[in-house]
DNA sequence: ACATACTTTCAATATTTTCTGAAATTATAA
DNA sequence: TTATAATTTCAGAAAATATTGAAAGTATGT
């Protein structure tokens, strides 16, 4: 397989495979792009390799920075920004955690607790299976939240090499 | 809160949660209704409680039951079958791991191990970020493969207890 | 200040995804 | 077998999402 053939192949199964996380595809695309440019690319660049419009690019560039998961750079002498991604995949894979359990996981425990204080006879059936399930979410979700807080503080090695010893 | 009103934001979020999981709001939502239903119910029980057509819930309580969430229950004397959800997050949460662990990494880290294939020069930059980002991808993705397989097969109370003294 | 290069915004448009509802199919009972 | 009940399918409609492109906004150099 020829580079050209790989790099396409990559980007568009990138992009794919971030549909099936709530990334848009284009994101993806553009994030795949720049994790094998080995230099920053401007907004011209990834227009032309991905085909896509301008304000296309600027919108998702714009997501992609709010991620963490991209940096603008400016280039000394170069009246165009830069784009860069993070090429480390296990900041990469933080840096995720760290914003989905932000936007999603903390917001969904808040509102488990309040579910949790709603009035009723714990009797009737209804009521008890609302309860527990309610409860199980949340106690499950509690758990999965101190866990990922350890993992986002922590260092890779440290992490794969206890883990693997661990589950060994 | 009233409990109608608290079951109605349980499925109203929860469909919204799916949403950034790559799952459909119906579908995520009727998975909702059914786990905090004690008892199976009915095809014509959720299109009125969620105000679907019958095409809708049809496709997707096929669906839940293919991801093996949801049971078709049969109940002697009634001519409709019913419909029930597996209500222990942790084996929720196992058979989610286990289904996009099979539908989305396996099939990832197939192809990455293709592109790894590619034909070049080593020296190139182009090709050389190409390689390694690659390679570290897939890296990664056999560290959570292996680490995701474990989990499928733990039990829960080991699990979550090993884990925790783990990470204190 | 002016001209030029570059970036951002957003209304209109295109695309993708989801949903409906009625017809076709299958199952059950008499 | 026939009537009735229940389920499935799927083409078309509706809704949700993503994309374009041109105009407005900013920054930079002279």
């Amino acid at each position: 397989m020829k580079l050209t053939e790989a790099k396409a192949q990559f980007i568009s199964s990138w992009g794919a495979f971030g549909t099936h996380w709530g990334i848009n595809r284009t994101m993806a695309q553009i994030h795949a792009l720049l994790l094998i440019s080995p230099d920053p690319i401007t907004q011209d660049d990834i227009m032309e390799q991905l085909n896509i419009s301008r304000g296309n690019v600027n919108m998702n560039t714009r997501d992609l920075v709010d991620w963490g998961l991209v940096d603008r750079v400016l280039i000394p002498g170069e009246r165009k920004e830069f784009f860069t991604a993070e090429k480390d995949i296990w900041k990469v894979a933080t840096q995720i955690i760290k914003e989905r359990k932000k936007r999603e996981l903390d917001p969904m425990l808040k509102l488990l607790s309040q579910l949790e204080k709603v009035e009723g006879d714990k009797k009737d059936k209804e009521t008890k299976q609302f309860l527990d399930t309610v409860a199980g979410i949340r106690k499950f979700g509690g758990q999965a939240d101190k866990m990922l807080d350890v993992m986002i503080k922590a260092d890779e090695s440290w992490f794969l090499g206890s883990l693997l010893k661990f589950f060994k």
